[in-house]
DNA sequence: GATTTTTTACTCGGATAAATAATGTCCGAGTGGAGTTGG
DNA sequence: CCAACTCCACTCGGACATTATTTATCCGAGTAAAAAATC
């Protein structure tokens, strides 16, 4: 019972992303330094965030990381389990089979009784997680979070997205 | 975000000694082979519920574990937290203070909006598996499981349970 | 001066070590019962 | 025959290896922009 620890940097990650305006990137380097994390080992995680589309990629000098879809659409739990992986926490090992007695299948055709307390208390944390949207979180953010922390994050996200030209930049 | 694997070994134990009669208890090694666990190793986890104060242990010829309280009053997430200890899944560690600018404390004075959230989803699980008491698992059984698996582990209780002599062993 | 080509610097991506936690095993302290011996 | 003592086998408890997972790092493939050469 204990998630990574790049869950928290993925989060992170993914809330400053929202920041960023129209299809503009942001590398995953300055994000590295926004949050005094190691370059190298934040990619990994970014990486995964990609495979499971909640991110895109972009390479080259000019290239980054940005959402694939509006932040209304992104829930904590897409990337949890982007980062963690979907099997559920709990793993029935059968192990009631395991006894030195031993049946056949059709003594087991009832799901294990603890496996389903177990899941049906997941769902419930899953369920929780795709409530909170990351739209929510930077909402509450702009709206309870310090001044001065988030006028340093509106800048620092000003500074270091790089806009690209492929599709229409929508600036006037 | 993974349940180590003995979580199930001590839920299924203690579903077990849910079993005995009065204050009669079990040795470790008859569960280990109910199951198909190492003994050694089962024995770690049925320390943490002792030490929980979820199991009584006895030590002796005699000895073995039994529940510490009815069935009742013990749910899923009591065994769950013995086992993999209290703390949350997440952990915040405040990487939004890690960046190159740094405020004094008076600007963290809000708690992290990422940690609510996933708090509050951490919440719903352990209420959840806080309704789930082993009475309820234990009757479940009783009434869905099958037949003959459910003569097996009746009789494997009363053939490996120990009556006690200190307290009333309650028998005419 | 404009265009094409080449170079270059910067990005992500996956393969590769180190650290940490989980898993599995072993031996020792303690205890109640059975066997033995003396009364 | 009964009681007390001794011994012993069985229990849990914690300390010690082994394996798996997580964490951290490095180097290579690819790409778009910039610079240089040519028309």
């Amino acid at each position: 019972m204990k998630l990574g620890e790049g869950v928290e940097a993925a989060i992170h990650c993914a809330a400053m992303l929202a920041g960023v305006e129209g299809n503009s990137t942001m590398a995953a380097s300055a994000m590295a330094e926004a949050f005094g994390l190691s370059p190298s080992y934040l990619l990994k995680h970014l990486n995964m965030l990609s495979a499971a589309r909640i991110l895109e990629s972009v390479s080259g000098p000019a290239g980054g990381y940005r959402l694939a879809r509006p932040a209304e659409r992104i829930s904590l739990l897409d990337i949890v389990l982007a980062v963690e992986g979907r099997e559920p926490a709990f793993r029935c090992g059968e192990i009631r089979r395991n006894g030195p007695v031993t049946f056949d299948a059709s003594a087991y055709v009832k799901p294990c009784g603890i496996n389903a307390a177990m899941l049906k208390a997941e769902r419930a944390y899953r369920a929780a997680l795709a409530e909170a949207k990351l739209s929510d979180i930077v909402a509450t953010y702009a709206a309870e979070g310090d001044p001065r922390s988030l006028a340093a994050s509106c800048a620092f996200v000003e500074r270091h997205q790089r806009p690209q030209k492929s599709s229409s930049t929508k600036q006037a």
